[in-house]
DNA sequence: TATTTACTGAACGGTCAAGTTAAGTATGAA
DNA sequence: TTCATACTTAACTTGACCGTTCAGTAAATA
């Protein structure tokens, strides 16, 4: 991907290669990679193969740019302010609110699938996927976790340990049907999981 | 697949069928569905391609029966008695370490991996996982809460969501790695981690 | 205007793999 | 022994798709 701004001739036009993302991305998280052709991508993102044969070296290169712009968009999605350290209840009543809304979406759901699928051909996309993804996400998650603690509102001696059993009380049946493709709870369900999970994490973490 | 009893000539041989499942469920779960070849399957089983599809119509059909063969593996290895109702932190830290057991195994990871890939092309076989994999395991994890609520131990209202939350404790960042091909944690790391958990439900559901 | 660069469309080469066919061998039942 | 069925080997057909080439068009700078 040669991003380097030439002095004279036709300019790059930057809404294709954004188009050819989008795409890409697109046919690769509902088909996956390999069944995503590139003469499909080409077509859904009305822009010639050739064209992206010249801002991408191969298939696999194009693949690797489309994941890496799903996972800044994916986690992108979290609140970083108003929450409480003194009212956690709220707080993790929120995050788990919008953590859901992330992990119930169709990018992340695909993305997630994707990355599993991919783990011997792209080992590198998916410990880059790890660490902007879910490590961050537990590292958010244990911040606030510490302010509650330092505030006397919890009592929690490893915060990312944590954090981590926190977010994975999302990960259960529902995740696991929703990654199988089985169908979405209703908004009440998750509801009813978030109250659960929120209350067992304080009747434990209690001060 | 037919399976009738000819009454004239060649019987088939049993053994060949057996060989070419676990060489399938090997190559699918090892390259996935698409990148694994029949052809492959057959040199690594020692049968011919020839045979394989006398068997099986279609290389989709051989790959449901393989996955079919490797869910019935994969999960029948949790402890069903030796569970004392009246020591739910013993009875719980041997079900946290059988399905930790399970949980890393090559094949588990393999198998979940495979299904997440292909849920749009194959429904129904990701129904028929789901049903016997994760939702009974959980139904199991249930009956011991509820004999554990019975006997006095644990203070439970419902079982499912329970035993649904003690599970997927096991799904955090640790799960996360090994499903993305990180590394699987040390006997150690995993012996903290059903620790962790179980003291944390325990906390939670304190009679 | 001349030149340089971006882009398109269509066609093509090469590879890989699904599934088939044919000709022949092995094995067991009648 | 005869014959039906299982199995193998090897070649083949078919189709998908990656990646390239080429001839031509569009859009910018000098």
């Amino acid at each position: 991907m040669n991003t380097d701004v030439p002095r004279r001739g036709r300019p790059r036009d930057p809404e294709r290669l954004k188009r050819v993302l989008e795409a890409a991305a697109q046919q690769f998280l509902e088909h996956g990679l390999e069944r995503a052709s590139v003469e499909a991508i080409a077509k859904a993102s009305g822009v010639s193969k050739v064209t992206i044969y010249s801002y991408f070296p191969t298939k696999e290169a194009l693949f690797e740019a489309a994941v890496a712009s799903c996972t800044e968009e994916v986690f992108a999605s979290i609140p970083r302010g108003a929450l409480d350290p003194r009212d956690p209840e709220n707080a993790l009543t929120l995050i788990g609110k919008a953590f859901l809304q992330l992990k119930r979406s169709d990018k992340a759901v695909g993305t997630f699938r994707l990355m599993f699928a991919v783990t011997s051909q792209h080992a590198e996309a998916c410990e880059a996927f790890y660490r902007q993804g879910p490590e961050e996400l537990i590292h958010q998650v244990a911040d606030y976790l510490r302010a509650a603690a330092s505030a006397g509102s919890l009592s929690i001696r490893n915060a990312d340990e944590a954090a981590d059993q926190f977010l994975s009380l999302f990960l259960g049946s529902a995740d696991i049907r929703v990654m199988l493709g089985l169908g979405k709870p209703k908004a009440s369900e998750d509801a009813r999981l978030i109250k659960a999970n929120v209350d067992l994490f304080l009747r434990a973490y209690a001060k």
